[in-house]
DNA sequence: AGCCAGATTTTCT
DNA sequence: GAAAATCTGGCTA
């Protein structure tokens, strides 16, 4: 077995939800700098969030827009719960919910900067780059097996999975147009913190 | 470094 | 039946 990494014993204030800013924007920004935990049978993974999008009320790009369906169920749920969808036959995404109750609307957590567990990361991305562990969707869900096992999980509770405090302050956070998507794309809903080196999507949009 | 197409399946129309 | 909040590898330069 692995040794295991220094911060492993640190213990992890989960975030309140009453601390959580009810706009969907706002959360967005507020998400940017906190921890990511996700607790398994083979240890802790934890990451720096350092990439957000928002789908907020009236916006045609959510998942939430048309109304509630068996899919996007956990989206209507209070703020801070997780919404994990699958897409493109093989990718699944993280959400947390976000509004009031039944709003519908949510904030795609799109990068991290791993922080603990990067060894159990790397056999479940089957990469040892440490860029091209959890920059992206698809791929952070993948290196901390994040499935639908894991809809409807309230994240401001300890469990398998649940947001935290950062104790390294946030830097400065920049805003650029969403990725991948073709409704309201020009919109400036994507958050990221300035200089991190695990951001997805293309150069110009993390400067 | 940047562009492009293929993979693959759930979900809703 | 078509679209989809993506990733990867292969190509061009």
């Amino acid at each position: 077995m692995r040794p295991k990494t220094p911060h492993a014993n640190k213990s992890l204030r989960p975030l309140r939800r009453k601390d959580l800013p009810i706009d969907t924007e706002s959360l967005a920004r507020y998400l940017i700098g906190k921890t990511l935990v996700r607790e398994t049978a083979r240890g802790r993974m934890t990451g720096r969030i350092v990439e957000t999008e928002a789908y907020v009320l009236g916006d045609a790009a959510g998942h939430g827009f048309k109304g509630e369906t068996q899919r996007n169920r956990s989206l209507f749920l209070e703020r801070g719960h997780a919404y994990v969808y699958f897409i493109y036959g093989m990718h699944y995404a993280l959400n947390v919910s976000s509004g009031e109750k039944g709003e519908g609307t949510g904030v795609l957590i799109r990068a991290l900067e791993p922080i603990e567990g990067t060894a159990q990361m790397e056999k479940n991305r089957r990469t040892k780059n440490p860029h091209e562990l959890t920059k992206g969707p698809g791929r952070l869900a993948q290196a901390l097996k994040i499935d639908k096992k894991e809809d409807g999980i309230d994240l401001c509770k300890k469990g398998p999975l649940y947001l935290a405090e950062s104790k390294i302050p946030t830097n400065e956070i920049k805003v650029s147009k969403r990725i991948g998507i073709t409704k309201e794309a020009d919109r400036p809903l994507r958050f990221h913190e300035k200089g991190s080196q695990h951001t997805s999507g293309p150069k110009h949009l993390n400067r």
